[in-house]
DNA sequence: GAGTTTGAAACT
DNA sequence: CAGTTTCAAACTC
């Protein structure tokens, strides 16, 4: 796999993106709205490709990525409308300015100057407009430019730079999603059933409609007539419904039963009906943290199994756990997640920097800031990846390239267009951090 | 789908 | 409270 390093392409010079904030603004208001149809489409009604097909997918476009990248490198540089002796290009993390000439590259540095540091990783283009460029060029429909854009963070970022990949794939059955949540307690929603962490074989494809809530997973009880905690739908406080029970008490029928065992189940356990979840005080400012009550007994899952409660609900282990050899503290599950992104992105440092920073800060103004969380998922930069700059990157180049194609080429159009683009590519990338950290 | 493993709930 | 049994779900093949 040593071929692949090139990641090398070229832009036109300086790819713009100056002021006019009133021109992003609008184009990401407008995006706004594009942006949620295509969301739909792709996450509503699962699409019929399956993860292999997507895998396969994107492995025709990265090879005919490389092409491409060759392709262009030569078009550009040849014919090119007048532009200078050189073009920049990137590298893993940092941008180059290579002289076309004598091909030497010369680092840039983000901060010179006086534009925005992400000016120049905006700007500075890479390998294969698989979005746009690549499909035209080889006579594939041209898909949804929308999924694509993803799809190429997703499993190229992962080929590409080695290190375990940074992104899910997009069309991830998000399957059966969260349970459990009792209408009786205005307490908000307790996820408690998440039954796969990982993207499942895909035997199965296409089941559930909406996995979101409001779909309560049936219960298969046998000996309990669904009238004992051990019923899921009982413990819930819910009568059973479309359940695979045997002989279900847990039902309007037998009401008279069914409320004393409830009396009976509150008077062994008064909180046997509450949520397991506690939303514990909110810590920092935002982050409402959720535990459980009632900690785990696990003792040979390590609290990596759903057997555990603490790892099912997502949440992590606390002292009033009485786990053996639990791996499902708060750190565990913090480095867990570290690596799920890190994929060694240098912004990813920053992150540790900026939090020191942050709360060494001389501004001490603040009242109750004692405990500031890091949370790094809550910062921005989090989620600018390798990866995501990079295919954020290559849609903006392949943008300028198609609108260099155009007939009448407008200095401003080509502007707005850009704009355009950056406004989509910001917002998908929003939109996929929001699913990312919605399961996990 | 059958069989095993697991830990909460129930029971003593 | 601790130790054991029961139970349905999670998991494995
Ligand atoms: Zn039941
Ligand atoms: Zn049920
Ligand atoms: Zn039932
Ligand atoms: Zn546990
Ligand atoms: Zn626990
Ligand atoms: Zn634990």
């Amino acid at each position: 796999m040593g071929d692949h390093v090139v990641n090398e392409e070229l832009i036109e010079e300086e790819v713009i993106i100056e002021e006019q904030p009133e021109d992003v603004m609008a184009a990401l208001d407008q995006m706004e709205a594009e942006g949620a149809d295509a969301l739909l489409g792709e996450l509503g009604e699962d699409e019929d490709e399956d993860e292999d097909e997507l895998v396969r997918h994107h492995q025709q476009q990265q090879h005919h990525l490389q092409q491409q990248q060759q392709q262009v490198a030569s078009s550009s540089g040849g014919g090119g409308g007048g532009a200078a002796g050189h073009f920049y290009a990137i590298r893993g993390n940092q941008v180059f300015k290579i002289d076309r000439f004598s091909g030497a590259a010369t680092p840039i540095r983000a901060t010179t100057g006086s534009g925005a540091p992400l000016k120049l990783q905006v700007v500075g283009g890479d390998a294969g407009k698989q979005q746009v460029f690549v499909p035209q060029a080889q006579g594939i429909a041209a898909q949804d430019s929308k999924a694509q854009v993803f799809r190429s963070m997703g499993a190229g970022g992962a080929a590409q730079h080695g290190p375990p990949a940074g992104y899910r794939v997009v069309s991830q059955p998000i399957a059966s999603g969260l349970n459990r949540q009792p209408a009786a307690y205005a307490g908000g929603p307790v996820p408690t059933t998440v039954t796969f962490t990982a993207p499942k074989p895909a035997t199965k494809k296409r089941q559930q409609h909406h996995p979101m809530l409001g779909h309560r997973k049936p219960c298969n009880c046998n000996k309990s007539l669904c009238l004992k905690l051990y019923c899921e739908c009982f413990a819930n406080g819910e009568f059973c419904r479309d359940c695979n029970c045997k002989d279900c008490h847990n039902n309007l029928e037998h009401e008279n039963e069914r409320s004393k065992a409830i009396k009976t189940s509150l008077e062994r356990n008064p909180s046997a009906f509450k949520p397991k979840i506690d939303f514990m005080s909110a810590k920092g400012r935002s982050d409402v943290e959720r535990l459980h009550q009632k900690g785990c007994h696990c003792k040979k899952s390590n609290c990596l199994k759903n057997y555990c409660e603490c790892y099912e609900a997502k949440v992590p282990c606390t002292d009033r756990c009485k786990c053996c050899s639990c791996r499902n503290t708060e750190s565990d599950r913090q480095n867990k997640m570290r690596e799920k992104f890190n994929s060694a992105s240098g912004l990813l440092h920053l992150a540790a920097a900026a939090a020191d920073i942050r709360s060494s800060s001389p501004f001490s103004d603040d009242d109750s800031d004692v405990d500031e969380k890091p949370d790094p998922k809550a910062m921005p930069w989090f989620y600018m990846t390798d990866e995501v700059v990079e295919a954020t990157t290559l849609c903006l180049v392949a943008q300028a390239e198609e609108q260099e194609a155009a007939a009448n080429a407008d200095e401003l159009d080509m502007e707005r267009s850009i704009l355009r683009e950056f406004g989509r590519c910001l917002q998908q990338i929003i939109e996929n951090a929001a699913h990312m950290n919605q399961e996990q």
